[in-house]
DNA sequence: CGCGGTGTTGAGACCTGTCAAGACGTGTGG
DNA sequence: CCACACGTCTTGACAGGTCTCAACACCGCG
């Protein structure tokens, strides 16, 4: 159930003995949420943080103007509010994108876990720097790469994330979200969205329809979209 | 000298007895650095993490190409690089903006603190979502500002967090930066920046010269840059 | 006094946004 | 089974914000 997570885990660093018990037993209850819900609300108290097991999610930001900002895509294994443990409260609302199953973890476990299981603390401390890492990542797309480089970039990330999370093929993946919602990641408007990807279709480096994304050709994509994607610090270290 | 660290944290919780001890005691050599020196290298391992004890610093990534984006500016009484204890390495280059004074913890006294002071951990933890709470903002930003509200908002929070350092006045401080290191915060370019910021004057938000900046009418300010402090985390809270 | 970096200005190009309309697809209710 | 409604996708014409390139002014400093 929480294995995405562990993997995730795992990819960074060896778990000791009796981590993974640990992190098993701090899961509470699990629940679904349909598509299009918010499951979390922006500056409300948190208790608990949330599991993401299948499904995606969504950071959001809106201006008053109602111009919205996604910060972040979480997949399956991520948390979708690690952060909110230290924060108590988010500058953002977690918004499903497709329907999802959630698995609670109450803070006072993680608290738990920062008291007597260090070494696991700190991995779970990684993963908020990992979050943070990305969100640097998608500084740099959107203030200094085009249209069709941030397309280019936003595809190639989400392949690396789920072929980790072990839900993509070599080169193909379900895509659940509407142009407007690509929009919304990258600081475009769903009409340029639109033009960008006709214009990836026609050069031969996207194949998507029916929610289903392949890149045939991977390499020149990468290379389109500048990425390297060692800001997902994939090694394993001792931390 | 760590002071003003300190006071960072204290904002967000109360230390518990012994936890000022540590931190004096974990922080080891300081240095100086001029403006303009690379104080870090992206991908390069990092043993230590940097507190910034007075000076301006940026976190810049690169395009191949040569453009820079700036993620973060970090102030006195910032760490530079406390994501490091957790990543390793980094995804960006540190570049000092202007002379700073830096003092080194080494990471093996912060794996101390995350074993013995867990609350204190905990509080590390926090600094490092704080400044992803600052990515997402300048995310929201970038995607979605105007120019005019981005150079707004830019001097919007750097107010909130220099006073917070104890460095800044009612309305005004030391503005180090120039226009094309403005730019590079914003993914602007730097004619851009000056354009914005002569019709920033001309409006009478904006007074800046001798690298020294006023905000004259601050209401007007955040109203045009929809700032709202709250994703800095003023307040204080148990942790 | 000259130099290099920074700030300023202008003209024009271009990328992306805006507005509007229609096509398409899917689910729902009659 | 059809009609309809709604969201999404697509397209066109046009507007406008931001960029590019270039030149010049300014200023601190060696």
């Amino acid at each position: 159930m929480i294995d995405a997570f562990l993997r995730k885990l795992r990819a960074r660093d060896d778990l000791l003995p009796g981590e993974e018990d640990v992190l098993r037993r701090a899961v509470g209850e699990t629940r679904r949420v349909p598509a299009h819900r918010t499951i979390i609300r922006a500056w409300e108290p948190v208790r608990q943080s949330t599991l993401l097991l299948s499904g995606w999610t969504a950071r959001a930001k809106d201006l008053e103007s109602g111009e919205r900002q996604i910060t972040e895509i979480n997949l399956v294994g991520d948390f979708i509010d690690l952060h909110s443990f230290t924060l108590k409260e988010l500058d953002h609302d977690v918004v499903a994108l497709t329907d999802c199953e959630l698995a609670c973890v109450p803070h006072e476990a993680i608290r738990e876990i920062t008291e007597k299981f260090p070494h696991l603390a700190r991995l779970m401390w990684l993963v908020t720097n990992l979050d943070a890492a990305i969100h640097r990542e998608w500084m740099l797309s959107m203030g200094r790469r085009s249209a069709l480089a941030r397309v280019a970039h936003l595809f190639c990330e989400l392949l690396v994330r789920l072929q980790v999370a072990g839900c993509a093929g070599e080169d193909d993946y379900a895509f659940p979200l509407t142009q407007i919602q690509v929009a919304d990641c990258l600081g475009l408007t769903s009409v340029h969205v639109n033009r960008t990807l006709q214009e990836l279709r026609k050069r031969g480096l996207v194949e998507l329809r029916n929610r289903h994304v392949r890149l045939p050709d991977l390499g020149e994509l990468q290379r389109l979209a500048q990425f390297d994607p060692g800001y997902l610090y994939p090694r394993k270290q001792a931390r």
